[in-house]
DNA sequence: CAAAATTAATTTGCGTACAATTTAATTTTG
DNA sequence: CAAAATTAAATTGTACGCAAATTAATTTTG
């Protein structure tokens, strides 16, 4: 059924496997991210996209929801539960902006505003497991952002 | 309150920044494949995991639901549902092995051998809105496997 | 200025992810 | 060889991630 040459059926299996996948390697990358953040947040009781969220606000506090998925690259849909258990967590507080009630700013507490200092020691911890010196986590930085900038650029044109 | 400055005090907002952060690189490329894959694999009914499931198997038909795991780094707990919906599909079929009837072997359907004509297309879509030469890619793609590999191997530790 | 359009969050529904438990089959070992 | 241990899938429960629908507030515009 596959005897005869078709006219591309000569790069198959090459190009197929899944270890030469440029997609997959991303893929697998973020997982081990995920798997290794894991136990380190586990104490503080909370899952890696909540800690994403803690560094934007420490970062810039009082943002909105928007601005917060924005910065982080998540929608509405999923950061209101998230933000529901970070609020209730007591990290966050949530408040209906006066000024335009369709708003909603997130604002750190005492609480989230504490964890800032121990978060270094998972930074520590994490840039110890990667094994990268800081120019090689540099460049793959940037690599990897000019992928996603690229990617994401060439969505509107389906 | 942190007038003061703490020992580590100097490097915080930093080395904390978001887009400072390889974790977040990672995670955000990631997403960027997601989406970027998503309206390619619309018409086929796809989701990008079940994708990924398919790229393994056209790689080797028949494994068990063990093997594909280890292959795509995902655990029975996700595989089971997803695979049954590869297989309501017509993509797959499941079969416990009458050797050992705790595994179950997955295998292609004439339909899902099919479609690894078409997943060409797909590969040569992502191919372009990535926007990286071979070899740029493959450069990415061994740092993050290096990544990756560094990162689960210090799993254990913990 | 009131109706229509837009905007920000929330909610709903589906599909991953993954830990932990359960079920069933196969090995190990006493 | 039967009880105990191990193994493979499936199931359960929690939390993303995202599209689509909903709700409420604010702008736009007729």
């Amino acid at each position: 059924m596959t005897t005869k040459a078709a006219p591309f059926e000569a790069i198959p299996d090459e190009a197929l496997t899944l270890g030469k996948q440029l997609c997959f390697a991303v893929y697998s990358a973020a997982h081990a991210f995920t798997r290794a953040y894991k136990p380190l947040l586990d104490r503080f009781g909370l899952t890696y996209p909540q800690y994403l969220v803690l560094l934007a606000l420490w970062q810039q506090d009082g943002m909105t929801v928007k601005r917060i998925g924005e910065e982080i690259g998540l929608d509405s849909g999923t950061l209101s539960p998230l933000l529901k258990r970070l609020e209730a967590a007591g990290y966050v507080a949530r408040l209906r902006d006066p000024g335009d009630e369709r708003q909603v700013i997130v604002s750190l507490t005492d609480k989230g505003r504490e964890l800032k200092t121990e978060a270094f020691g998972i930074l520590a911890d994490i840039g110890k497991a990667s094994g990268c010196s800081l120019e090689e986590a540099g460049e793959i930085r940037e690599s990897l952002h000019q992928l996603a900038r690229r990617l994401s650029s060439s969505e509107s044109e389906n």
